[in-house]
DNA sequence: ATGCTATATTCGATTATTCGAATATTGGCA
DNA sequence: TGCCAATATTCGAATAATCGAATATAGCAT
């Protein structure tokens, strides 16, 4: 395995690598969405989700589709929508281990708060 | 979908998200791995794959074992070398574009060195 | 043309990641 | 005990990712 290929798979998971990423692609796996619609669903501001569209966009994992004055995305791969669903398979077998671990780090970041406010 | 589970996954996608940890991972989906060993495959130097395998570890991807003087490390569950085989499958679909990818993004990259340098 | 709505891009400040170098820890062995 | 090999951690500098604010573009209606 050529380290060319390592980049192109760690490009893609570094794509996935964010929350609001992962919502949009969520979404995205059930059918195709307007920025408006996923703006409003997950609760994010156009620009940023602008910003967030054009990652995956980059990394070709979403395609569009004009219709008047919007634009519809959809998941560019019925893969991603299946690697989507491992990660579900995943979470479900270490949800008390992943509500442990966002709750260490929850707890870290409030320590580091007070650090600097002290 | 609340938000702390979208952490939760982007926290794993993240953590995948640099090429000498995906190699990593998929050494390990073979198998265990002392650190020496993934230091060899890999190539890279002792302080940087502990490193890495340190952002494998805070994630609970990966496991460790001692045998006296040296870590075995595996993957902390099979689950992840599903994903991965599904990337492979991605991968090999997107075969062509995922080159077209990474030749733009390093003649980007030349682009930016130069105008450094000019 | 003007204006309005949906989306994209650029900019700058902040924060997070990454690497190598140096240092620490741990286990086995003389 | 002292030493060596394997692994981990800390530190600091360089690079990359993130966000909101401002601005740009494109399509449609009047």
């Amino acid at each position: 395995m050529p380290d060319s290929m390592r980049q192109f798979k760690a490009g893609i998971f570094q794509a996935l690598g964010h929350p609001t990423r992962v919502a949009i692609a969520e979404y995205l796996s059930y059918g195709e969405m307007s920025v408006g619609q996923l703006c409003e669903k997950i609760g994010i501001e156009q620009a940023n989700a602008s910003q967030h569209l054009a990652v995956l966009r980059n990394k070709h994992l979403v395609e569009t589709r004009k219709e008047g004055n919007q634009i519809f995305y959809r998941l560019g791969d019925p893969i991603l929508g299946e690697v989507l669903a491992k990660m579900r398979e995943y979470f479900f077998a270490h949800m008390a281990e992943a509500m442990e671990t966002l709750r260490l780090e929850k707890q870290q970041a409030k320590k580091a708060e007070q650090e600097v406010g002290r």
